[in-house]
RNA sequence: GGAGAGAUACCCAAGUGGCUGAAGGGGGCGGUUUGCUAAACCGUUAGUGGUAGAAAUGCCAGCGAGGGUUCGAAUCCCUCUCUCUCCGCCA
């Protein structure tokens, strides 16, 4: 949600804003009317409020003074219909505008526009024709997609034998390193309900793109953005506290409406797959700073497993809808000979924490304001599955595995 | 799933229609006393959301949430959520 302030006095920068991202301006012009017109009614209802106050006695009023304030009452309830209308308007109105992004963000209609920043690692050179890691998966006896299909549909898969055991030593050495990195863990549940979707930005405007639970208000979380976002739903931090650092290992549920047809083969695009997720809150001042250390979190994963990949800044034109400024890590995939979106590490401004009311306590004046609000994968485990299927396969089909997972699976080669 | 009890401010708690945005206690903060600490005593203390304003400050909302009755609701009515106790079931 965009501090209402801002609308009303920097009306054409948030124009700006909406049309850097090729966001229709009907949102914004609608919420802007309802806005002025909420507030003319607010103030009119309260003075009336105030006047019925000021006109009620301590005891039981007079017959002379019951008639007047019974049509006072009458005035007020007539217009303060009319105000619960126009505030519920405002409110869903607000809902559907995007955040404002950032300066840095680049200008661009749409991801073609989006610029690299830096390429890390090498790109490993095959003296044979890489094969992609649905089919070195399938062959190895790792994964299964015929049976899940099966079992529950498209875009499900099953993990088998050492596929099973790589997943839990990935999901176990991400965790670890991201420890190391300063983020307590969090096992949060993987069902949320409406509020908190609402909170950090899947609803109201994308719950296409949810599983929802029939006959509940539950529903199958999409990130555990959610979850570890919404942990500090409606309070009010210290800010001796901050920041706030946690990291989660949670199962992520998408319908992936819209996507019909891309990336069918493989674990790249399922309805269900494991994330870590890292989730940062940091005060306006920190929260620069706090998106490079974030970064840097979810880089340190890719480098410790020496997976080359490369740090795209997204432009106006793709970045999220609550988002400001996105770094999107992509790891390098060599049977597409092309790179794969692996993390992506995210700004909020107060975007989130103005619908999830998530404040901190200043020391400096001890008022209380919104804090800034940070996420980023650290990074998706079953992309980073596949991405060690393609970037560490042998001819013969073998797999070998990187240094830092070797205790966790206790082999070295599969 | 069955039966019952509850939700009031930082905590405990009083309050069944107007003088209550809220008694009392604890805690916090300030002070008196004191060699220091404790005790005692005195004083003080709702955070928040919205709105108007350059600000000082004003106004409105707010007693789990949402509706309703009433000139007027913490108090009466309805719905929901959560917590606790007992029984049943279960990892």
């Amino acid at each position: 949600m965009l501090d209402p302030k801002i609308v009303r006095e920097e009306y054409a920068h948030v124009k700006d804003a909406m049309n850097s991202r090729n966001y229709p301006l009907n949102f914004l012009e609608k919420y802007a009317q309802a806005d002025q017109d909420w507030r003319q009614l607010q103030q009119e209802v309260d003075r009336l409020k105030n006047e019925q106050k000021l006109l009620t006695p301590k005891g039981k009023p007079d017959p002379e003074i019951l008639e007047t304030l019974k049509k006072k009452s009458d005035e007020i309830k007539e217009k303060n219909d009319t105000l619960l209308i126009l505030e519920d308007a405002v409110k869903t109105a607000a809902l559907y505008i995007p955040n404002i992004p950032k300066p840095e963000t680049p200008l661009g209609k749409s991801e073609d526009d989006n610029q690299v920043v830096r390429m890390v690692g090498e790109i490993p050179a095959f003296s044979f024709t890489p094969k992609p890691h649905e089919e070195i998966g399938v062959t190895r006896g790792l994964l299964e997609f015929e049976k899940a299909t099966q079992i529950t549909g498209a875009r499900f898969a099953i993990y088998k034998n050492n596929g099973a055991r790589l997943e839990r030593a990935l999901i176990n050495f991400m965790l670890d390193k991201q420890r190391e990195n300063g983020y307590t863990e969090i096992l949060p549940p993987v069902i949320v309900r409406s509020q908190s979707l609402q909170g950090t930005g899947q609803l109201p405007k994308f719950a296409d793109d949810l599983f929802k639970l029939e006959g509940t208000d539950y529903w199958l979380s999409p990130t555990a953005e959610v979850q570890l976002t919404n942990l500090y739903q409606d309070s009010i931090i210290p800010e001796d506290e901050l920041p706030i650092k946690i990291t989660a290992y949670t199962p992520c549920f998408r319908k992936e409406a819209g996507s019909h047809g891309k990336d069918m083969k493989g674990l790249i695009r399922l309805h269900q797959f494991n994330k870590v997720e890292l989730v940062q809150f940091e005060t306006p001042e920190n929260s620069d700073a706090g998106l490079a250390t974030l970064l840097a979190s979810a880089e340190s994963v890719l480098q410790a497993l020496k997976l080359p990949y490369r740090v795209v800044s997204l432009c106006t034109g793709d970045i999220g809808f609550s988002s400001a400024k996105t770094y999107d890590l992509e790891v390098w995939f060599p049977s597409q000979n092309n790179y794969r979106e692996i993390s992506s590490c995210s700004h909020f401004t107060d975007f989130q924490s103005r619908r999830a009311m998530i404040r901190y306590r200043r020391n400096a004046d001890g008022k209380v304001a919104y804090l800034h609000t940070l996420n980023g994968s650290g990074v998706a485990v079953g992309r980073t599955f596949a991405a060690i299927l393609e970037n560490y396969q042998n001819q013969d089909g073998s797999i070998n595995v990187p240094e830092v997972l070797q205790p966790y699976l206790r082999e070295t080669l599969i």
